[in-house]
DNA sequence: CAGTGAGCGAGCTTCCGCTTGACTT
C-alpha cells in the first residue's frame, strides 16, 4: 500500500507525475471538479448567506468513493489540483467530500509537468488557500443565480427553454450587433490604380499602385487620359531593413483560430484532436491561457533548433500573457519532445500537431529579416506617384518553419493585392514603360461576420469565458438556436473597370460576387429578440464589461481584500429586484414587425415568431367567426423578420404551385425551412441550386424527379424479397441496411451482398434492443 | 426535416467551469 496519495485533476497527468515519483506515491485524478451545486432551485439560500448545497453527481459516485477509501489508508493526502480559482475549489472539495484531515493532508502546485517542478513542489507544501475558495464560490454562485433567475424571466416572456447566462448572453448580443452593423451599412466605390511596368529589359514587369483612389469615374477617366502621353520616371528609390518576429506559442484561443484558418477546424474538432494528442502524451495540457514555456522546454526548443538548423537560427524568447483574467495554471500548448517532428496518428492528428510543433518552435527562431525597396514613379502632367514596393527575403528566420496567418488573408487575396514582389534592378531618374494601366473600381467592405474562433478571440479579448467553455460556449449558442453556422450565397454586383493598354482605352463593365459567406455565424430571430429583451431589461449582466467588473471583485476575494458575501449581496438584490420588476412589468416579446400593406388586396402583412419560428401573416386575425382567414407562410433560411422587405414576404405567397403532372400525380413546387423543393406522390425533391422555384417547368420537374431517383437506385445494393420496405443502401459511411424507418450500420467482415434476409433481421432486432446510450444522451443534450 | 401557426395549463426547461468517455446516420 502506498504511504502516500496525490490528487491531479486529469488522468493523463496522473500517470506521466506516477512514472516521476515512484513506489511511495500513488497517483490518482479527480477528473475535473468532483461535486456541483444541485440542480434545484433551492442550491444556494439567498437569505442565509448565499449557503449551498452541494452533491457528487451519479456519474462521479464510484470514483468519490474509491478516493475516500484510498485517502483513508494513505498517511499523507496530497492535493494537486491546478493552481488557479477552479483548481483551488476543487482541493477543498476533495478535502470536504472525501473526509480528510488537516494533519494529514498537503495541497501542492506546479505549472509544469517535469520532474524537478514535481519534486520542488513537493517540498514546498501548504495549506489550502481559503480566499482562493472564495472566490471561486463567489463565481459559481453568481454565475448560478444569473442564469438561474434570467432563464425563467425569458420562459415567460419569450419562449420556454430558452437560457441566458453571463457568458453565453454577451456571446449572442456580439453576434447579433455585428450582424446588425452589416445590415446597416453602406458600400461605397473608389478607383483603384495598378499599373505594370517595365524597364525595357524582357521580362523585367513589375507592378506599382497610386496611393490616392479616384471617387468619380471621370476622374479615373481623366487620370488615364493624362497617362497615355506621360513619362514614367524613378523619382527616388529607397531601401531600408525591416525584420519579422515570431508569434508565441499557442493557447487554446490562438490554437484554436489558427486550426480554423489554416486546417479549417471547428474549434470543438480541435479540441477533441487536441486531447487525443495530449493523452497519447504527444502536447502539454490543451486547455490553457498562458504562453509561458518552462526552463526544460526553452532548453529542448533550444538543442532542437540548433541541431536542426544552427545556432543562427535560435534566439531565446519569453513572451507575456496578454489575456485579460489568465489564471496561467499551465503552460503555453507545446510539443512534449521537441526532437519529435512528426507523431504517429491519424491524419487530422498529424496535422494539428505539425501546427503545434511549428508554432512551439518558431516561437524561439530568430526573426525573419528583409530589405524592402520603395520606388516611386513620377508621371509628367499629373502631380500623383506611382509606388511599387519590394520585399526580398534576407534571413528567413522563423519563417524556415511556421508562418501564422491572419484573418484578412483570404480577404486580400480577392484584392489581388500586391504582396511585396520582388522588384528588378532600379535605378533612380530611370524611365519606364507603361504596359498597362488599370482604374478598377473597388467598394469598402462591412466588418466582416464572426466565425466560431474569431468570436473566441473576442470573447477571450474580453476576458469573458475560459479555456475550457470556448468551444462548450460556442455549442450552446447553436443549440438554443441563437446562432446559425451557416453558408450563404452572396449577391452579383457590377463594378467598372477602366484599361489603358498601348495608347488605347477602354471600359469594361464586370460582375463579381460580394457578401457569399462560408461557416459564418449568423443571428436567428429567436437570438435577436433574447438579446433585445435582455438589453432593454438587464443591459448591467449583457454589458461587454461585466465579467471584466466582476473578476476585479473576485480578484479582491482572492486577495483577502474582500468578503465574499457582502460582494454578492450587493450584486444580487438589485440584480433581483430587476428581475421581479421585470416578470411583472414586461410584455411579451415575439418580435412583431409590420411590414405595411399588401397592394393588390389591402391586407396588412406582419412578421412574427410563432411555434415553429418566424412566419409572415397577410390579412387580420379575425375578431367575428365566418371572416376571412388570414393566410401564413414561413420565412426562408437566410431571412430575417428585422430586414425581409414587403415584396419578399409576398413572394413567400406565390407558392407551393402546380407545375404539372407525372406518373397520373401532380407535381407541386414550394419552399421549405430548408430552401424550395418538388412535391410528388408524398415524396420530396429538393430544387437544384440557383433554379428559381418560381420558373420551374414540367419538364425541369420531371427530370428533377428522374435523377433523384435514379441516383437512389444506384445507391442500392440489395433489396429482399420477403420484404420488399428492407433495403441495403450505400451511405456516405459505408453500406447499411435500412429496416423499415431503422437505419443498421452493418458490422465489419460482412460483404453486404452475401447478407440473408435472416441475417439482416437479427441484425435490426439486435439494434433496437440495445438503445444507444451515449448517442440518446448527446441527442437530449442538444434539444 | 419540409404542407402548420389560438390559448390554456401541467410539467418541463436553465448557469459556468473543471474533467473524460462513448457516441456517430
Amino acid at each position: 500500500m502506498a504511504k502516500n496519495l496525490l490528487i491531479v485533476e486529469s488522468p493523463a497527468k496522473a500517470k506521466t507525475i506516477e512514472g516521476y515519483l515512484g513506489k511511495d506515491f500513488l497517483v490518482k485524478s479527480s477528473y475535473g471538479h468532483i461535486r456541483d451545486l444541485v440542480k434545484t432551485d433551492d442550491a444556494i439560500d439567498v437569505n442565509n448567506n448565499f449557503n449551498q448545497k452541494y452533491e457528487v453527481p451519479a456519474d462521479k459516485k464510484s470514483l468519490v468513493s474509491e478516493l475516500k477509501k484510498l485517502a483513508k489508508e494513505a498517511e499523507t493526502v496530497w492535493l494537486a489540483s491546478d493552481e488557479d480559482r477552479e483548481g483551488e475549489a476543487i482541493s477543498w472539495h476533495l478535502f470536504e467530500t472525501l473526509g480528510l484531515k488537516e494533519d494529514k493532508t498537503k495541497r501542492i502546485v506546479f505549472h509544469e509537468i517535469t520532474k524537478p517542478a514535481i519534486l520542488k513542489a513537493i517540498e514546498n507544501p501548504r495549506q489550502i488557500n481559503y480566499n482562493l475558495v472564495n472566490a471561486q464560490q463567489a463565481r459559481r454562485v453568481l454565475d448560478r443565480l444569473v442564469g438561474f433567475e434570467l432563464s425563467p424571466v425569458l420562459w415567460r416572456k419569450v419562449k420556454p427553454s430558452l437560457s441566458a447566462g453571463r457568458v453565453q448572453s454577451v456571446a449572442v448580443r456580439l453576434i447579433v450587433e455585428r450582424e446588425r452593423e452589416i445590415n446597416k451599412f453602406k458600400a461605397t466605390a473608389a478607383y483603384k490604380v495598378t499599373a505594370i511596368f517595365s524597364t525595357g529589359k524582357q521580362k523585367e514587369l513589375f507592378r506599382a499602385e497610386l496611393p490616392e483612389r479616384f471617387e468619380e469615374e471621370a476622374a479615373a477617366t481623366k487620370f488615364l487620359e493624362d497617362c497615355k502621353k506621360a513619362v514614367y520616371q524613378i523619382a527616388s528609390l529607397e531601401t531600408r531593413p525591416t525584420k519579422r518576429s515570431p508569434a508565441p506559442p499557442f493557447t487554446t484561443s490562438t490554437l484554436q483560430q489558427e486550426a480554423s484558418r489554416k486546417l479549417g477546424y471547428s474549434v470543438s474538432r480541435t479540441m477533441s484532436i487536441a486531447q487525443k494528442l495530449y493523452e497519447h502524451g504527444h502536447i502539454t495540457y490543451m486547455r490553457t491561457d498562458s504562453v509561458n514555456l518552462s526552463d526544460t522546454a526553452l532548453n529542448a526548443a533550444s538543442a532542437e533548433i540548433n541541431s536542426a538548423y544552427g545556432s543562427k537560427y535560435h534566439q531565446l524568447r519569453k513572451f507575456k500573457t496578454k489575456a485579460a483574467g489568465a489564471q496561467e495554471a499551465h503552460e503555453a500548448i507545446r510539443p512534449t519532445y521537441f526532437e519529435q517532428h512528426t507523431i504517429e496518428g491519424d491524419a487530422s492528428e498529424k496535422r494539428l500537431y505539425d501546427l503545434i510543433w511549428k508554432r512551439a518552435i518558431a516561437s524561439q527562431m530568430s526573426e525573419a529579416q528583409f530589405e524592402k525597396t520603395t520606388a516611386k514613379i513620377t508621371i509628367t502632367g499629373r502631380t500623383e506617384n506611382f509606388v511599387a514596393n519590394g520585399e526580398v527575403m534576407k534571413f528567413d528566420g522563423f519563417l524556415k518553419v511556421y508562418m501564422e496567418s491572419t484573418d484578412e488573408e483570404t480577404e486580400a487575396s480577392v484584392d489581388e493585392d500586391n504582396a511585396n514582389a520582388i522588384l528588378p534592378p532600379l535605378a533612380q531618374g530611370q524611365t519606364l514603360t507603361a504596359q498597362e494601366i488599370k482604374a478598377t473600381e473597388r467598394f469598402s467592405r462591412p466588418p466582416a461576420r464572426y466565425t466560431e474562433a474569431s468570436l473566441v478571440k473576442k470573447l477571450e479579448e474580453l476576458g469573458i469565458g475560459r479555456p475550457s467553455t470556448y468551444a462548450p460556449t460556442i455549442s450552446t449558442v447553436q443549440n438554443r438556436g441563437y446562432v446559425v453556422k451557416e453558408e450563404r450565397e452572396g449577391k452579383q454586383r457590377q463594378f467598372n473597370q477602366l484599361t489603358l493598354v498601348s495608347g488605347e482605352l477602354k471600359k469594361e463593365v464586370k460582375t463579381e460576387t460580394t457578401g457569399a459567406e462560408k461557416g459564418k455565424l449568423f443571428p436567428t430571430d429567436i437570438g435577436a429578440v433574447v438579446n433585445d429583451f435582455l438589453v432593454q431589461y438587464f443591459k448591467g449582466i449583457v454589458d461587454y464589461h461585466f465579467t471584466a467588473s466582476v473578476e476585479k471583485q473576485f480578484d479582491e476575494i482572492a486577495h483577502g481584500l474582500k468578503e465574499w458575501t457582502e460582494m454578492l449581496k450587493s450584486f444580487y438584490s438589485p440584480f433581483h429586484q430587476e428581475v421581479e420588476t421585470t416578470i411583472q412589468t414586461a410584455e411579451k416579446a415575439r418580435g412583431e414587425r409590420d411590414l405595411g400593406v399588401d397592394p393588390e388586396s389591402g391586407k396588412r402583412v406582419s412578421v412574427r415568431i410563432g411555434r415553429f419560428g418566424p412566419f409572415v401573416q397577410i390579412g387580420d386575425t379575425p375578431e367575428n367567426e365566418g371572416e376571412e382567414k388570414p393566410r401564413f407562410a414561413s420565412l426562408r433560411s437566410g431571412q430575417m423578420i428585422e430586414t425581409i422587405s414587403l415584396e419578399e414576404a409576398l413572394e413567400l405567397f406565390k407558392l407551393p404551385k402546380k407545375v404539372g403532372s407525372y406518373e397520373d400525380k401532380d407535381m407541386t413546387v414550394a419552399i421549405g425551412r430548408f430552401g424550395p423543393y418538388i412535391r410528388h406522390n408524398s415524396a420530396f425533391y429538393s430544387l437544384p441550386k440557383g433554379l428559381d422555384p418560381h420558373d420551374v417547368t414540367e419538364e425541369q420537374a420531371i427530370e428533377i424527379i428522374e435523377d433523384k431517383r435514379k441516383k437512389d437506385s444506384e445507391k442500392l445494393i440489395k433489396v429482399f424479397e420477403e420484404n420488399p420496405e428492407v433495403k441495403i443502401l450505400n451511405g456516405r459511411w459505408g453500406p447499411y441496411i435500412e429496416f423499415g424507418k431503422q437505419n443498421v450500420k452493418i458490422p465489419k467482415g460482412k460483404e453486404p451482398k452475401d447478407l440473408t434476409f435472416e441475417e439482416v433481421k437479427a441484425l435490426a432486432e439486435a439494434a433496437e434492443k440495445e438503445p444507444k446510450k451515449g448517442g440518446k444522451k448527446f441527442a437530449a443534450k442538444k434539444k
